[in-house]
DNA sequence: ATATTGTGTATATACGATATATACAGTTTG
DNA sequence: CAAACTGTATATATCGTATATACACAATAT
């Protein structure tokens, strides 16, 4: 499990998992009905408690991405990929909307954020 | 004073109003020396707390855009164009260098964003 | 069968950030 | 100098996040 959590981000931890896994299932890095780590396993790599893991699984769930079997364990959804590139669309988009309201607060052209965005693209 | 508050932004209030209001001084909307309302006109007309409204004064103190006088109110820092300018670039610059890791993590592509923000723009 | 080990779940708690009401202190103004 | 205005400080409430610990269910080895 490809996890990394940063405590400088200011986003809750059940978040950044969330948004991580989310990513790997979109991407399809995670095919249906791949088993996901035990949840004890994940809190003891990343050193928090289960009950964050719990809550990223939760949303995970929730957004009908895994689905849980008592006793057994969390595992990925099968959907298509048409689906799953609706979803994709769907959080990019989002975040998109409520990213340019921030832009446009601050009077940023649309010119500007091109620019801005061709500069820093291919760094981190 | 032109401020408004979103209950489902799921930012908070205080953050909000820092952000709006130093928009409108970064973009010259408010120029030097203008006194900023008194907090309790701000709390009534936005229904919250003096304190809340004192905390957002305290951020924009903070970040070198308004000074207080005791007893007298809160006024726009005198700086220059060029100041305002920077501070406007790199308040841009941070949002979007975070906002770039989430579509990074989604797998979007440059030409993805550019697209997206072509279409959302001129909307909202 | 049943004890053991592994899975997710529920309860009760701690902590920090946000937001609040109310009382306080400094400055202007009549 | 009193009244009316400014920002400030203290103590409190509430909510989200994160936690430890105890619980319930399923698989598996004996």
């Amino acid at each position: 499990m490809d996890i990394v959590i940063s405590n400088t981000s200011g986003d809750p931890i059940y978040q950044q998992i969330f948004e991580q896994i989310s990513a790997q299932i979109i991407k399809g890095q995670l095919p249906s009905d791949t088993c996901l780590p035990p949840i004890r396993t994940v809190a003891k790599e990343l050193r928090i408690s289960v009950i964050t893991v719990k809550r990223a699984w939760e949303e995970l769930e929730h957004a009908g991405l895994i689905y849980t079997m008592a006793g057994k364990g969390c595992f990925v959804s099968s959907l298509q990929p048409n689906v799953l590139n609706a979803k994709r669309n769907q959080l990019a988009g989002e975040k998109l909307a409520k990213d340019l309201e921030y832009y446009k607060t601050l009077g940023i052209s649309l010119e500007e954020i091109i620019a801005m965005l061709k500069k820093n693209y291919d760094k981190g």
